[in-house]
DNA sequence: AAAGCACCCTGTACGC
DNA sequence: TGCGTACAGGGTGCTT
């Protein structure tokens, strides 16, 4: 599921072949993957506008125009390619941009989750969203208050994208496993060194998964801009791995169900 | 503020 | 073999 590092590296892949180019038209076969603003005025708003800057902010990828932005949310299953004029149509194409180069941009997406937004502001997507965790200015003392603010379960909290921005249900995971933090305890009773563990553990993962270019489960879901896998799945320690031994300890890893999602820990290297 | 839920969708994995 | 059903996932919106 493209979180954090994934989108980062679509982003990174895209750069290399969209900086410059013109988009000279589009067409939507999925209306609702437009989110803004409606079908035929997107149509008619993106075309002649050009390609300055991609980038990434929490889970959209941000595709800066010479007037406004496109914002990009993969979802579960959303893919960005960009492919030769005349390639055969591939299954679940939903928006083909055409670009002045004769180049298309593909936005494919099986469950028909992923949304794109054409704005003037990037704000208007991405006001509400929490600190980017990578960032310089986001400071482990900055981390430590907000934390020490929430009553929440740590895994609920990691997921909220108000609270942080970027992290979704494998890397939430595998920060809490790298913490030795339980994924029920609640935030504000982290003493110091847990709060400090927890920043330093995020930040470890997902530098890491961003070096790795992101992880590609058996289900195939995602991959880079190229069609081809990660390789962080190789490094999971916990994330899909319920029943199996801990690769740390040997001890059977537990999955539960918190708010809703799929949860993975070692009962033993994240005691309560 | 936090938690629980339904909803959006489809492919896959299962039971019969 | 083929059908039906449960499930996974992130985000939003609603209720408690």
């Amino acid at each position: 599921m493209p979180e954090l590092p994934e989108v980062e590296t679509v982003a990174g892949d895209l750069r290399d072949r969209l900086l410059g180019l013109a988009i000279a038209g589009a067409t939507v076969n999925w209306h609702r993957t437009i989110a803004q603003p409606s079908v035929s005025e997107f149509k008619r708003l993106v075309v002649g506008r050009r390609v300055c800057s991609i980038s990434r902010r929490a889970k959209y990828v941000v595709i800066e125009l010479d007037r406004g932005y496109l914002l990009v949310h993969l979802m579960m299953s959303g893919r960005l390619y960009v492919v030769p004029a005349g390639e055969p149509q591939h299954d679940h194409l939903r928006v083909v941009l055409y670009l002045d180069n004769g180049q298309q941009l593909w936005f494919q997406d099986t469950r028909k989750f992923g949304r794109i937004y054409l704005v003037d502001d990037l704000l208007e997507v991405t006001a509400g969203l929490g600190p980017e965790p990578l960032a310089e200015d986001f400071t482990v003392d900055d981390f430590c208050r907000q934390l020490a603010s929430r009553k929440g379960r740590l895994k609920s909290l990691l997921l909220n994208q108000q609270f942080l921005a970027g992290l979704g249900n494998i890397y939430a995971d595998e920060a809490l496993f790298a913490a030795q933090l339980h994924p029920l305890r609640r935030a504000d009773s982290l003493t110091q060194a847990e709060q400090a563990r927890l920043y330093d553990a995020i930040r470890a993962v997902l530098r890491s998964a961003v070096q790795g270019r992101g992880t590609t489960l058996s289900d195939g879901g995602y991959t880079d801009a190229f069609g081809r896998a990660g390789t962080y799945q190789g490094r999971l320690m916990v994330y899909g791995r319920g029943g199996e031994a801990c690769l740390r300890c040997h001890t059977a890893i537990e999955r539960i169900v918190v708010g809703g999602r799929s949860t993975h820990y070692c009962p033993n290297c994240q005691a309560a």
